[in-house]
DNA sequence: TGCGTTTTGTATGTGTACGAACGATAATTC
DNA sequence: GAATTATCGTTCGTACACATACAAAACGCA
């Protein structure tokens, strides 16, 4: 019992959820860039699926939709302009705000990418079955 | 059904994995940070738990132990070292590798904050239910 | 109208995370 | 024993991720 904590149980890294999520997020992350290239990040993938979706919409309003927090909204824009994936026009109703739109590029390279994401997901969860993918699922969304 | 992809079927950001295990994971490190403190991330929090079951090992190892690649474990070793909390030495049998261990200070450090790591892996799958939490953890182990 | 408060985008600093390349050393193979 | 291969630790570059701080603009409300 040498190496327990002083509490009594001992700490088993390997069961903690916290370290279980990173390393499935490292696989994750592994994964997608395995399959889908195109010099690509999976955050810049969100970024620009939903903004497909969403149309025309500020830089922070498209952060909070992929999941980032303003400073890192920032740079990921900065990076997805610089490749004209994405174009950024004043907003005429807030001078604060810039409209982030598609560009032609950006919607065809996202367009192409898109079928692809099926096949990430898939092959992510390739460990589980058809059953246990729904359920885990489901539990991983109310942990979001 | 004008913004489904060409494939046909709508590709929703929200049902996807990868995207749901980045926002888990950042959830996980947000309360890591809340309940832990002591200016330790999680991954520094893993290196010292797995150094102090492993005794002394070497950088790289110590690195795979908490799945980290080498280029990764350098940074997080050298922090670690600065703050004095492990410490290296040469190892005499090959002069490639040191041999990393908890300096008094790093023992004292994570003997300290074992029992908050219960506390926050019970705060990350708080939304889910006992049983959940068992299956739950179950499957992502097999994602890992 | 005016004044706090909030929102927006930017900037800086720290810390993962990983690909790629490198020299030094060790292990293996022939 | 020499040549090849592998491992160890490091460095560089790129990209999240977030805390903190900031100025400009918009908003809320008294």
């Amino acid at each position: 019992m040498a190496r327990d904590n002083p509490a009594g149980r001992s700490y088993r890294l390997e069961d903690q959820v916290g370290h279980l999520l990173r390393r499935a997020h490292q696989r994750a992350t592994a994964i997608f860039q395995q399959r889908i290239g195109a010099d690509i990040t999976p955050t810049q993938f969100a970024a620009l699926a939903r903004l497909r979706d969403a149309g025309a919409v500020s830089q922070n309003h498209l952060g909070r939709l992929a999941a980032m927090d303003p400073a890192t909204t920032q740079g990921v824009m900065r990076r997805l302009r610089q490749r004209a994936l994405i174009a950024a026009r004043p907003d005429p109703d807030d001078r604060r705000r810039s409209r982030l739109t598609l560009t032609r590029r950006g919607r065809a390279l996202i367009d192409r990418l898109l079928p692809n994401g099926f096949d990430v997901s898939a092959a992510i969860l390739e460990p589980l079955s058809p059953r246990e993918r729904v359920t885990f699922l489901a539990m991983l969304k109310r942990l979001g």
